[in-house]
RNA sequence: GGUUUCGUGGCCGAGUGGCUAGGCAGCGGUCUGCAAAACCGUCCACAGCGGUUCGACUCCGCUCGAAACCUCCA
């Protein structure tokens, strides 16, 4: 089966054939956080996302480097008038070193990327790490006649860049529109133009995160550590550059200036934008306020849950979404999204039960070879792993794809031992699928199996055999205070035709 | 004001020029000692107004509404 995958590129504003600069080989480079605060649930949209890509990257055979930056200088706070360096600002007020917070912040951010179950990245620099590098693509910039010195600052002359180049290109804008939106130039400004940026910016006096430069101490401007990291770990040309819509402009246009300015040429193939996370209708950030930490999700304590929601739940909530469009949380559609997890994962252990019920013994290279078992299954299963194929193929629909495995969710729940309809085979190809799509792909995992092990397991076989006996003597009493002591235990006793199943909270 | 995008049923959320999205909730059944689960069936839709078309939720235009980014700043 050969799998053709489009890919929504923002530059042209179309599905595209993937097609990787160097066959085999796919490089891709994702803006990542900033280290100036606890992740919150509008850092696991991007997170989750691209995760996916690289996961089905992997999936259909690329050796992929994924490039996932880690932002500790540079930033500037947007509702200071200082303008202060966002990780400065905050190590004044805990008294820490900038370097101290950026470090704990980090290690918050993987710690809780790691609950989501999203894989580490092949390569994650730190702008800080790279100030050299930063330095050295200013200097090509202004070799190249498209930046200026100012007072121990280097702007970007975009005016400039404009009459050659094409700044607007990704995200739609035109430079006259952004040169004649700022008739309200003051005097200190030292930029020639509005739509100027900073390459590098002179640290004022305060300033605690400071480098030594060819032009003073100072800091890089925030757009270029990405444009000097990519370029190092991926070429100065690769597949795909990822990040949140709200990078779109500046930042990305800007990358995409400072590569053609420096290299000569572009530097991205593909450009993927992941949509927002609303609350209320509303971007979830930062800056307003009004966000949710993972923490408080995982925990339950914000004022506007009702509920602790564990990590698979939340990566099952945006993957239930199609990246691009913009995903509104509540607690309704948090409570769903989590029922519906539970169906799934339910329905994969009632598959693996369905085999262990069958006495046969599968070939142990059918796991490698599943899509050629799956061309022998009954029509509709194999229609079913095409019609997953496909829905990843376009584009990552992941809402689509989970509507697939929901069908086959119908398909296992409808099977009975005693009564089979589908062929040993279906089973194993079904079990296939759920390996490779809900956990390889989606990267969706039953965390109530993994962390109850084996012990649990063979308790509650003894326990509900002892039920069952119980029961096949209409000893109702004992049955039913097996099933209430078990559920205040949280856990759950469900009676069907072919024994008694359970599962926790 | 500019750029980009969106407006789908009780909630979330896909998609398409004519054919079922899916999940959650609701309703009616089946099963069951009871409960839960599961299965079957079912209700609720495409912001408004025009246009193109044999036919539009799907294309075009306008109106209304919403969001992100920009408009001060790196």
């Amino acid at each position: 089966m050969e799998n053709l995958l489009f890919i929504y590129n923002t530059l042209s504003r179309t599905k595209e054939l993937f097609e990787p600069i160097n066959p085999k080989f796919a490089g891709m480079y994702v803006c990542g956080p900033t280290v100036y605060g606890d992740p919150h649930l509008g850092h696991a949209r991007p997170a989750i996302t691209f995760d996916l890509v690289f996961r089905y990257l992997v999936h259909l055979g690329y050796k992929v480097r994924y490039v996932r930056n880690i932002t500790d200088v540079g930033h500037l706070v947007a509702d200071l008038d200082e303008g202060e360096d966002k990780i400065a600002v905050k190590a004044r007020v805990e008294q820490l070193e900038p370097m101290e917070v950026a470090q704990y912040y980090a290690d918050r951010y993987f710690y809780y990327m790691d609950k989501l179950n999203v894989k580490r990245p092949s390569i994650e620099p730190r702008a800080s790490g790279h100030i050299i590098e930063q330095i050295l693509m200013v200097e090509k910039i202004l070799e190249a006649g498209y930046a200026y010195l100012v007072n121990g600052s280097v702007y970007f002359d975009v005016e400039k860049y404009s009459k050659t180049y094409d700044y607007g290109k990704l995200s739609g804008r035109v430079l006259d529109d952004l040169l004649s939106n700022t008739r309200s130039l003051e005097g200190q400004d030292e930029k020639r133009n509005s739509a100027d940026f900073a390459l590098w910016k002179k640290a004022q006096p305060e300033h605690i995160m400071r480098w030594p430069s060819p032009w003073g101490e100072g800091f890089p401007g925030w757009h270029l550590e990405c444009s000097a990291m990519s370029t190092k770990y991926l070429g100065e040309y690769f597949d795909i550059h990822g990040g949140g819509m709200d990078l779109l402009f500046p930042h990305h246009e800007s990358e995409i200036a400072q590569c053609q300015a420096a290299i000569g040429h572009e530097s991205v193939k593909y450009w993927m934008h992941n949509n927002m996370i609303t609350i209320n209708g509303q971007k979830m950030g930062k800056s307003l306020g009004n966000f949710i930490t993972l923490d408080q999700f995982f925990t339950g304590t914000h004022p506007s849950l009702q509920q602790a929601y564990n990590p698979m739940t939340i990566r099952f909530f945006i993957l239930q979404a199609h990246y691009r469009s913009t995903l509104d949380f509540s607690n309704e559609a948090l409570q769903a999204a989590e029922k519906g997890l539970k169906k799934l994962m339910e329905s994969h252990n009632r598959l693996l039960k369905l085999i262990d019920g069958h006495s046969f013994e599968p070939d142990p290279k059918s796991k490698e070879n599943w899509l050629d078992e799956a061309e022998k299954a009954s029509p509709n299963i194999k229609e079913l792993v095409n019609l997953c194929y496909q829905s990843m193929n376009d584009d990552f629909n992941t809402a689509i794809l989970i509507s697939h495995l929901f069908e086959a969710v119908r398909i296992i729940n409808s099977e009975s031992i005693e009564k089979p309809s589908l062929k040993s085979l279906d089973l194993l190809v079904l079990r296939s699928l759920f390996q490779t799509f809900v956990s390889d792909i989606l990267g969706l995992k039953d965390e109530k199996s993994n962390d109850q092990g084996e012990l649990l397991d063979g308790l509650m076989q003894l326990v509900l055999a002892i039920r069952q006996k119980s029961r096949e003597t209409k000893d109702w009493g004992t049955s039913d205070q097996i099933r209430d002591a078990l559920q205040k235990l949280k856990i759950t006793v469900k009676d069907g035709k072919e024994g008694s199943a359970w599962n926790v909270e």
